[in-house]
DNA sequence: TTAATTCCTTGACCTGGGTCAAGAAACATG
DNA sequence: CATGTTTCTTGACCCAGGTCAAGGAATTAA
């Protein structure tokens, strides 16, 4: 996804207006990353945010003993560390590839500058109240429900609800997304084939005929 | 606490303009809240945000079987169900004050207005991202922290770090907020006082010296 | 191709903390 | 005050899911 492209058709950008868009263009620092690339480290001194085009991004957060919470995965179209836009000046969470792709790197500077546009800053609001709500959903999910609802919303956030999901990522990357580990996973997995929930081959799972049924929306 | 003293006290408020301000007087509503009292439920229409002078509230969501997740603890001079501001028109989560109180009613329509005063928009930003933080690092500590360290850095969040604590919130209120049971919160502090680390009496809790050494400011 | 990594799976085991139950203590209400 | 109601504690029990270990499959490097 090229960035005339992204600005012309993403939900955040789509209210901004051409001077803001032209001014965006200017200013944004193309960066491409590869696979298990560190982006920026929790405590990091920060001066940018960034906008996803492709791959995917994940945002974690570490204990002093190496215990990690994956707070989000980005896919193409977020913007991600627009929290150190305004009172702290060092990231809060840490940014990894998790494959190839590319970012937009915007100086905090001039996206600040951005925000006297009306539209991009109701935006930008908006993307904001909608990743509280996303967090709050999450802190509940975390807490109430078990691996296998956390699996099934984590294909529903990522992927939409579908009959069959390619699965690009490694289920090491998808366990810790949804906050368990391989071997949890993949037993999981297992459990849910043989109770004819799903069928799984390589990087394909198949949900059988019902499955969404009597599922609420979430 | 009054409306106008929090006006001119509050983090959130020091920033806007007098006439922003004498606006913000005129059209809030004063609500007395009295303890188990609902203030609104997930999924209500939701037409107005909050501001809390006094007491607590309790922002949790529920699953549909009924088991619930404290999203935050309200406390004095914060806002909350802001989110509803933008984009969604339904309350994401539900709010019941824990103990008597008063509370703020601001329609959305006339906050939305005072965000056209730049100050004002920016603290409201600023707080924004503060929330989102603060979401990121409970579900961080909601997955890679046990009960002890959560319910230490509960008092921390709420009374900050002292060497006595007052709690004025039930036993009960107290672990759902820390995302346990009343049962395993009473174990907990047992265990802590038979280590020599709290002593405990009541309402009152102790922190025996040395605690808050090799601790992290968090 | 072969070797070296890294990833995935399976098994045996363990444990933090939830569930259930039953008193005790505290609080509220007529 | 008495008496119902909620809260708090303690004990016995259980289980989802984490830990540890080891073998197999897939990827990557050379």
């Amino acid at each position: 996804m090229e960035i005339g492209f992204l600005l012309e058709h993403s939900d955040f950008f789509k209210g901004v207006s051409d001077k803001s868009k032209q001014a965006l263009v200017g200013i944004c620092i193309k960066r491409s990353l590869h696979k298990n690339e560190p982006i920026f480290a929790e405590g990091d001194a920060g001066h940018s945010l960034y906008l996803l085009t492709s791959g995917n991004v994940r945002i974690y957060k570490s204990t002093p003993d190496g215990r990690e919470t994956v707070i989000k995965v980005i896919g193409p179209g977020e913007i991600f560390a627009e929290v150190v836009l305004f009172e702290r000046d060092v990231y809060p969470a840490s940014a990894v590839a998790l494959k190839s792709g590319v970012a937009y790197e915007l100086p905090k500077r001039q996206f600040y500058d951005l925000l006297s546009d009306k539209d991009f800053r109701n935006d930008f609001i908006r993307i904001l109240m909608k990743k509280q709500r996303y967090l709050a959903e999450r802190l509940h999910a975390a807490t109430a429900y078990d691996v296998e609802e956390r699996f099934v919303r984590f294909l529903i956030e990522h992927y939409g609800k579908k009959d069959e999901y390619r699965i690009l990522l490694s289920k090491k990357d998808v366990a810790s997304a949804i906050g368990t580990i391989p071997e949890t996973l993949s037993r999981l997995l297992n459990r849910m084939q043989r109770d004819g929930k799903v069928s799984v081959d390589g990087k394909t799972i198949k949900m059988k005929p019902g499955f969404w049924k009597g599922r609420a929306d979430s």
